[in-house]
DNA sequence: TTGAAAGCGCTAACAG
DNA sequence: CTGTTAGCGCTTTCAA
């Protein structure tokens, strides 16, 4: 068994509350006997070594200190920036006092047990969560911040202003030259309102520029290379929609010989340390990743400190930047082969 | 405030406990009449929406269901490979019916209230922690497991065989007939007992195949590569640490015009997706990253379920494999220039 | 500033 | 199987 606040306070000779009061911090010590007393404590505390009991505080005062990080998409939490964000939050909430616990969404209703069992004191929201969910987590009126989707307008969030993005990677390839520009999602990607912006981006870039429609590549890898190496309408540059597509894309290239970016320009999205070492490096659009972590923990803090005011939601937006590499260049039409 | 188990059992006329019991499962119902009203519990809990409280519980019984993932790495905990070991982690703990709370320890002394506070009834250590955070665990008798390190072994571990994986990646350059091999580490990876390993495996394999002793390359980048092209001696095989050195070296072997692999061989460790799409792919030493979460989360709950007959330790090797792809051919000694 | 006392909601030992 | 009765260790009134 391990101390407890009742031994030090019949060492010391005083009660149980003085004890967690001294303990807590709550006593200031303004009268010198006081604070005699408050050293003593202290001193006994060290040397019993106490450490205050975290379940029963969490018991008594209703909070656990305790974040949980939901999300739905294994694959997608660690990918690339996202251990960013991830890792900033973890950072930020811990100089809060508080820790984060993974907190995987799906059928087998594991969540609930921490979400709706209490252990948690708000939740940060990664992507989109079915329904029920998000239901179930404001009829508990449980603090909540959205990452990466402002679709509820209701809740707070941070997003990353995918239509600048978008419309930043278009302008630059338009600035080259290029004239038919496709913008490539792989099919492994799930829905994600970020497709639909980057890609209004593109085309409201284009428009600027005096160009017709952007091209729109989804589906199987096979198919996206195939009609940018043999299709009627070829692009001179495309952007990929993550990482995972700039990868693929820069890979099909080397193997079918179009040499980027001399045949071909890409521009990618999020600035991994990868993409600075691909070959050549890429030229992407990139953000802040430490700050999305910084902004959410913040404003979730925020909210769970104040519910009694119930402050409205906050949102956020953060803008994107263009990082020019060696994988853009100008335009020049490949001759049909 | 929410319902609790005395509501509901002053609506349905019984005491708590009974509620309490029928609620956990603890009343098998052999009896009609107590089945009857066991079902009528659950449906006046049900109509309440009760919900158990999870503090509470963890209070009463002095256990919380959270493991806490301990790391001092930042960088590393969510790199590569490890995401499919933390995510294996995560899936394996919940199907327990515990959660895993990320734990950063640092100098900032907040891991102590998760750890040292009872937060959480057992802890995953990934990698290496300061000595004074492992002591404060076992003296706390906190139940634990070592994922990627075996040098306590008084502790339940999991380890990859780095000295197999060290030793298939040397043979298979030998049997290639390169007899330069060297072994690279970039200066910004921390000590750890696999680097050694590794190296130990690969001069052993090198032994056995009556070639010399390895180049050991370390430090900056530049040297590595300066070494590898214009060095006296020039190892016509590379052996990379991890995924940054393969992906520096591949990038640096590009920019220098050097051919991977007409004129250099590359073999990497770690099986990632990126790995695969290199150019060319990299041959690599691969391992099951699952297995190690899921090992890592059946040996701590062992040890959680059986704390009084407090087990001696677990320990599980992983056994590496090889995955031959593009980056490896024979070897050619490179003209002078 | 201090002490006494009443919880927080669930578990568990015991008697019936 | 059920009810009674103590806790678990800290917080938080309320008086003093």
């Amino acid at each position: 068994m391990s101390v407890t606040i009742y031994e030090i306070a019949e060492k010391a000779g005083v009660s149980s509350s003085t004890v967690a009061r001294v303990l807590r911090g709550d006593v200031k010590g303004t009268y010198r006997r006081s604070a005699e007393n408050a050293d003593r404590i202290r001193r006994i505390a060290e040397e019993l070594g106490y450490r205050t009991n975290a379940r029963a505080r969490a018991f008594s005062r209703g909070r656990t200190h305790g974040i949980g990080l939901l999300y739905t998409n294994d694959a997608w939490i660690f990918e690339g920036v996202n251990t960013t964000v991830v890792n900033s939050l973890v950072r930020s909430f811990q100089d809060a006092g508080y820790h984060l616990t993974l907190t995987p969404v799906d059928d087998s209703r594991s969540w609930e047990e921490v979400v709706l069992g209490g252990q948690i004191d708000g939740c940060v929201i990664f992507q989109v969560l079915p329904e029920y969910v998000t239901e179930a987590i404001s009829d508990l009126k449980l603090p909540l911040v959205l990452l990466g989707d402002d679709s509820d307008q209701t809740c707070s969030h941070v997003v990353v202003d995918d239509y600048a993005g978008g419309y930043l990677a278009a302008k630059h390839l338009a600035g080259l030259g290029h004239k038919k520009i496709a913008f490539y999602v792989h099919e492994s990607v799930k829905p994600h309102c970020s497709i639909e912006q980057r890609r209004d981006g593109i085309q409201s870039a284009m428009g600027d520029a005096g160009l017709g429609e952007a091209m729109w590549l989804l589906g199987p890898e096979e198919d996206a290379v195939n009609r940018i190496i043999h299709g009627n309408v070829r692009p001179t540059g495309v952007i990929c929609y993550s990482n995972l597509e700039s990868t693929l894309l820069m890979h099909a290239m080397w193997q079918y010989g179009v040499s980027v970016p001399n045949q071909l320009s890409l521009v990618g999205f999020n600035d991994l340390f990868a993409t600075k070492h691909m070959t050549p490096p890429l030229t992407t659009v990139g953000f802040d990743a430490k700050k999305i972590g910084k902004l959410g923990a913040q404003i979730l803090l925020d909210t769970i400190d104040n519910e009694a005011i119930d402050c409205k939601p906050q949102g956020k937006i953060i803008k994107p930047k263009l990082i020019v590499r060696g994988s853009t260049g100008p335009a020049v039409e490949r001759d049909c082969q």
